[in-house]
DNA sequence: CGTAACCTTGACGCCGATCAAGAGCAGTGG
DNA sequence: CCACTGCTCTTGATCGGCGTCAAGGTTACG
């Protein structure tokens, strides 16, 4: 009887990862059963509504998380309240590569969000039984890096018109890998939102965004999506890097 | 005899990595012996003249290197010329982090350099060998990503008192972690170089310095150093992160 | 249907860019 | 040793892109 509660137990978590929105993209897919028996021991899936922070800046570094469903938002607050949003994280996504012991920015929902959080303790042990999966967080950290570098590119040398065509792009490209039509950004954040990670005013995203949908560009649809009317002009102000 | 050639190639093997500059803070220090051999076994030492390029944007990806004396510049280039400057890597830095088969970003000497380059194949079978290797890499990818997370607040949302601030004491304590006095800072790079790091131009660059030097904040020094007479005033300048 | 948050648009202002000129400084060759 | 040359740095004058301030419109939601 005791075997079978085990049985039980261990088919259920197969079942939750089987049924996890991203099972086959997140980091969770390199792994083999055992190793996957083993994460899944430790998990906690958990929801968050539009708004809700998974992490707030300075809090003692104790979860990893994968993101399961929805959209989150990275971002890092000064001392006189102003903000910088360091980027966005999508189905399949992992949070959490960073060391130090306090977390080095805050995380928000954009959207309802399902995260499946492990402690960090044993999700680092099980990282230094499984050189697979350290394999696995190198290249997702070296894309991190080279994603950084473009958004560094974009805040130190691209115009307002720039930036807004290539943010708009850039979030059609991610949701497009996630399942999303390659002509439609859907934008649950605000404009304050994509102006703290433009490095400009809500206002200012505001005018570009009239100015493009204005010129026939893009098309604004309800519930924030954007549908690109003609995607080679605004490759083309989002200038070539 | 063969065993005689052998024995001493060993030894010139370990003895140029005894002599090498980084020996205690490169990757290559988290290897044991034989690991080291075997890297060592496909290094080519090379050394570059200040202005010198090490890798240019587009170059097949075909080595990693270990910059084991001297200072570089990672930078981007846009279509029409303007530049971000990425970052700099330092005695001990590692520099081949991300995938992709081509660079993404050139890399120039700002100092005399001195690198101990490997072919990125062999490098990658080490890897793979090696967990403590791959950990090791994973540990500085993060540290990058919170630099380069820090760089994304400074240019999305400081001031040019602030970014201009926060670069002299990026730069110092960056320093002095490979042997610098805490409160000097030696820049070997022109103000057009710091200007594209900052997002500004290069006589902003030079009118916030001297701003700082007329206030008594810093001195400058020959050869490019600059000494922090009020380090505090330097730091509330670069506001509280 | 009321309320609060978000978005848009206009008028105006300012920080940093641009344009311009001259000073310092290292390297080169007569 | 000095004149020449090219590059970098500094400083001033002016300009303009985006920020700031303000007001009204739109949307979401209880």
């Amino acid at each position: 009887m005791h075997v079978a509660t085990l049985e039980r137990e261990a088919v259920s978590c197969l079942e939750m990862c089987n049924q996890c929105g991203a099972r086959t993209t997140s980091i969770c897919s390199v792994l083999p059963h055992p190793e996957l028996r083993q994460l899944a021991d430790c998990a906690t899936v958990k929801t968050y509504a539009p708004g809700d922070l998974l992490i707030r800046e300075g809090d003692t570094f104790d979860h990893v998380f994968n993101i399961t469903e929805g959209m989150v938002m990275l971002f890092k607050l000064l001392g006189d309240g102003r903000r910088q949003v360091l980027g966005f994280l999508f189905k399949g996504d992992f949070l959490g590569l960073t060391g130090g012991v306090d977390y080095q920015f805050g995380v928000q929902a954009l959207t309802s969000v399902q995260s499946c959080r492990f402690p960090r303790v044993p999700f680092r042990r099980l990282l230094l039984e499984t050189p697979r999966l350290e394999e696995e967080l190198l290249s997702r950290a070296s894309d991190e890096l080279m994603s950084a570098r473009e958004h560094l590119t974009l805040l130190g040398r691209k115009t307002a018109v720039e930036r807004v065509s290539s943010f708009l792009l850039y979030i059609a490209d991610r949701e497009a890998k996630v399942g999303g039509a390659p002509d439609l950004a859907f934008l649950p954040m605000t404009r304050a939102d994509m102006g703290d990670f433009l490095g400009l005013t809500t206002e200012t995203v505001s005018r570009v965004i009239s100015s493009l949908k204005r010129q026939q560009v893009i098309q604004l649809l309800e519930h924030g999506g954007v549908r690109f009317l003609r995607r080679a002009d605004l490759e083309t102000s989002a200038e070539a890097a």
